[in-house]
DNA sequence: AAGCAAATACTAAACGTTTTAATTTTTGAC
DNA sequence: GTCAAAAATTAAAACGTTTAGTATTTGCTT
């Protein structure tokens, strides 16, 4: 299945010396304390501690003196000690728990987040569960073991008695994209249901009446609210309610597929297909040409969360847009705030605004046999 | 922009108590240590230390209080202090430097390396550099002040220098799809050239002659490689060298895209494209619909790498497969490897072997006028 | 030149583990 | 019962920080 190819062996030969001083062992010198650089300087280690941090209370001379030992040392301060130690104990590290990476919203929404972390000198655990509760549950276990400050749940919530579990209490919680009815965390999303609404509006100004519907997983309340944009924007028009023009899929490609085959084998076809999700969306696209049929021509399709290949001309879906970068970062910026102000302040949301980003793949539906 | 509403506050007031007590305080109850659990069964911490870890020399009933006491308590052991303790000192955690994370390739290896990573209890900080050497100086230096156990970089390398100023010397580390010809560290990658060389020899065998190459950012071994590949199938199959038919491109879909327009404005077109990535080489797809240009009647276009998209029925690209998700794994493996083995054996390298996948974008040139 | 406050630096404890070396307890043979 | 060996447990010393609390120096006032 592949080649294992034996090394270049680079510069010197790594050979053991038989001394065991901790001084400067034969792999590499070891890293220097803040012990070594108050010993270099003749000081206490308080001082030097209080010298790089910047503390008052020392002396110009001194400082000047610890700082050039530290980096003549190549002298930096261990994280974990950091943690251990400091009253205020915060390990600058969040966890941020995924259910699938390779969903194309996902890397988004980290990105968004990774910014905002990284201009606080915050450090990110990506956590991808493949939406398996153990293994969500074991994350963040380990996530708690780390002391970490926060976590950023996208798509994930807990229950009750999965929060009580690991005593989640007072750690700085952020859910993306779910709401979270039993446990206390601030909120980050947009206004599902208008989305889909928007979209469900187009199509019925376009004078679409039967539209089809691809539901997404109903774990989850987005893909609840995303379907009721769906009903209410049916009703508002007086559209077609067949059961038959709801299908329930799973957010994959693959199940977009399926559920369009499944819509174009009725007798009585949907003029227009709305999926819950963008992905969903593009197996609709690929079924009908599969299948021959002309979009936007004899079906309409629109999908939801605007990912990068929608915009491509040979895909050109008109789609509901999420704004995942931003999603991201202001689940970040929540996270911080928390983190900074502790749990005193009331929990909050932030809702963003979708927007119906119109492309090629919705038209006015086909003349009436 | 967005609105902020007031959230919901659930369950009862979190009003502060007089007490400061270090029992129960008002936020919740502290962690319980190893003391607690020590004390809970009138035993001392190394036993319980010795009895959690399975270390001999505990007696079974005494192992089994101490059990009981610490399920009963919910202890768990700080990560940061046994980092900071234990004489092989392990984290438990490894950094993962990617220069995009929205680039398709890159979560699939991650989610590879996220597999291998979990199954032997590790866990992953997510850096992202954006391609910046400062960026990435200072994700490493960082990572290294959290001891992590090991790196992975991602298309990345340090230079001499670099290497020095953050005493890289004893950090394991694994370089993806980027050779490191300065420092020792373990690599896993394709063989490239092979995977161009593939997709020239599929084209000249078809009849082509001409064919345009998108180079992809030259700071990369991987590339070159890329090219060298190309140069020698145009080299054997005694096709068109005209220095017009090689564009500098960087990756992106849109310098696909105008690399595409340029070939096409051409007085004597190329009759293929091959892009140096997929992301490219849908670009070209997109400029050459654009431009009302047929796919592969007039043009042929192979992509590299095979991401999700490109075998989506309205895309059909057919490209030189790249097993990013077993890459990302096979990295993850080396990593660990080297962390359990030491710094004593020689340095490996994997060669995983791409594979020509064909689809439709690729066909016979179109008859000489 | 003594006295005193402010400025500076230091000592020691704490953070939560693991590990070493020492100590106590148990076991089993005589 | 005695004693050595084996087994079980423990006290104490790390690990590398930060931070109270305390001690020293400095510089100014009388």
């Amino acid at each position: 299945m592949f080649e294992v190819e034996a090394g270049i062996v680079s510069g010197e030969e790594t050979g053991r010396q038989g001394s065991r001083e901790p001084a400067a062992s034969a792999k590499g010198r070891r890293r220097a304390t803040i012990r070594d650089v108050a010993r270099a300087c003749g000081v206490s280690t308080a001082t030097v501690s209080n010298a790089l941090a910047g503390k008052p209370h020392v002396k110009a001379q001194t400082r000047e003196a610890v700082e050039r030992a530290a980096v003549e040392l190549g002298y930096r301060p261990s994280a974990a000690a950091r943690g251990l130690s400091s009253r205020t104990g915060r390990t600058w590290s969040v966890g941020l728990v995924v259910g699938d990476i390779e969903n194309p919203v996902v890397p988004k929404i980290v990105r968004g987040a990774e910014e905002i972390l990284w201009a606080n000198r915050t450090s990110l655990v990506l956590c991808n569960t493949d939406f398996q509760q153990d293994k969500k549950m074991a994350y963040v276990r380990a996530l708690i073991d780390r002391d970490i400050d926060g976590l950023i749940l996208v798509s994930h919530i807990f229950n009750d008695m999965e929060a009580r579990a690991i005593s989640l209490s007072d750690l700085p919680l952020v859910t993306v994209n779910r709401m979270n009815d039993q446990w206390q965390a601030d909120y980050v999303g947009i206004d599902n249901a208008a989305g889909t609404r928007a979209a469900v509006d187009y199509l019925t100004g376009l004078g679409h009446r039967r539209i089809g519907y691809i539901k997404g997983l109903n774990t989850s309340t987005a893909a609840q609210a995303r379907f009721d944009g769906y009903l209410s924007g049916i009703a508002a028009a007086g559209g077609d309610t067949d059961p038959a023009l709801v299908i329930q899929g799973d957010y994959t490609q693959e199940s977009g597929a399926i559920a369009a085959r499944q819509f174009m084998a009725l007798s009585d076809r949907p003029t227009a297909i709305v999926a819950g999700n963008d992905l969903m969306a593009l197996g609709v696209l690929g079924a009908l040409r599969d299948l021959d049929i002309a979009v936007p021509n004899e079906v309409s399709v629109i999908g939801f969360d605007d990912i990068h290949m929608s915009a491509h001309p040979l895909i050109n879906l008109t789609t509901v847009h999420f704004p995942q970068h931003e999603t991201g970062a202001m689940a970040a910026r929540l996270l911080l705030r928390r983190i900074n102000e502790g749990p005193d302040d009331l929990p909050r949301s932030v809702v963003l605004p979708p927007q119906l980003i119109v492309r090629g793949s919705a038209g006015v539906p086909p003349r009436r046999r």
